[in-house]
DNA sequence: TCCTTATTAAGAATAATTCCTAATTAGTAA
DNA sequence: TTACTAATTAGGAATTATTCTTAATAAGGA
């Protein structure tokens, strides 16, 4: 798990200026479970730090994205936001629109299987499983 | 590997009618090994039946999804979409954007093991690794 | 405290996709 | 073959997530 310190000391040292809307982002990104749309998090960091501009959260995410202390996935067409970086499992609902994660071990092996295989050289990958969650699998019977 | 006459007898038999458009967008899908976007289709579609639009190519798309006889995966906020739909790895390309195809056994066995951890109900999948394909690897150094 | 330059806010521009509606046509039945 | 009708289509307008632009602001160093 990713502290907030790390986050704020890694884009220190490269030079990047610490905001506190950057603050106020990873914050957020940090301490949520939920895997947050670009536009969920403006409308949330805005209660608190209401000074923070929809662009400049797109162009934050950009950034943590590029120094991979974020993962993006995208979703029915739109992007979302997690702090958890190291390999694993998405899974979305269908139904509700929430992202679980699960960790799995053998997505490593996977990863080097198919680049010998493909002659790729790989640097990020992205699993999913799409389906309905335990609760909206029991709300629809 | 699936046929045209698959498809299309799976849509007759559902009450869907077989249009000229509609064959036009399978026969394309089944013989390329590109993962074409929305667009592309469009483009090299309309080359030998100009009379299709835009519109019902995304139409056709989302019946053909549906019904599951293609695949549609999200690559830098454009879908692309494949008739190989049985489960593997969509290999990316981040540099010159072409999609290949992996096979790799275990993806049903962790889809599984996933579904069991979770108590999601799993309705689909999509496993993605992204990098630089080999042509694109070599012109790079 | 001041200065430089990265960063931000705000809104305009872009691009993929969806929506809307009148016109067309596939499939069916006479 | 012809006529019918509901599904489908063409074309363009509307929508929506994201990117771009620019002047104003402020972080961090001197």
């Amino acid at each position: 798990m990713q502290q907030i310190e790390q986050i704020v000391a890694s884009l220190r040292d490269e030079g990047f200026r610490i905001t506190p809307q950057r603050m106020a982002i990873v914050d957020y990104l940090i301490k949520t479970e939920d895997h947050p749309s670009a536009d969920l998090i403006h409308k949330v960091v805005r209660k608190r730090y209401p000074m923070v501009s929809l662009s400049t959260v797109y162009k934050t995410l950009d950034l943590l994205r590029e120094k991979k202390l974020v993962n993006e996935i995208e979703v029915e067409g739109e992007a979302r936001f997690d702090a958890h970086t190291d390999e694993h499992i998405n899974l979305v609902c269908m139904k509700c629109g929430k992202i679980d994660d699960v960790d799995e071990e053998s997505l490593k092996e996977i990863q080097v299987k198919a680049s010998k295989k493909s002659k790729y050289l790989i640097l990020k990958s992205n699993f999913e499983l799409h389906g309905y969650c335990g609760n909206c699998k029991s709300k629809m019977k």
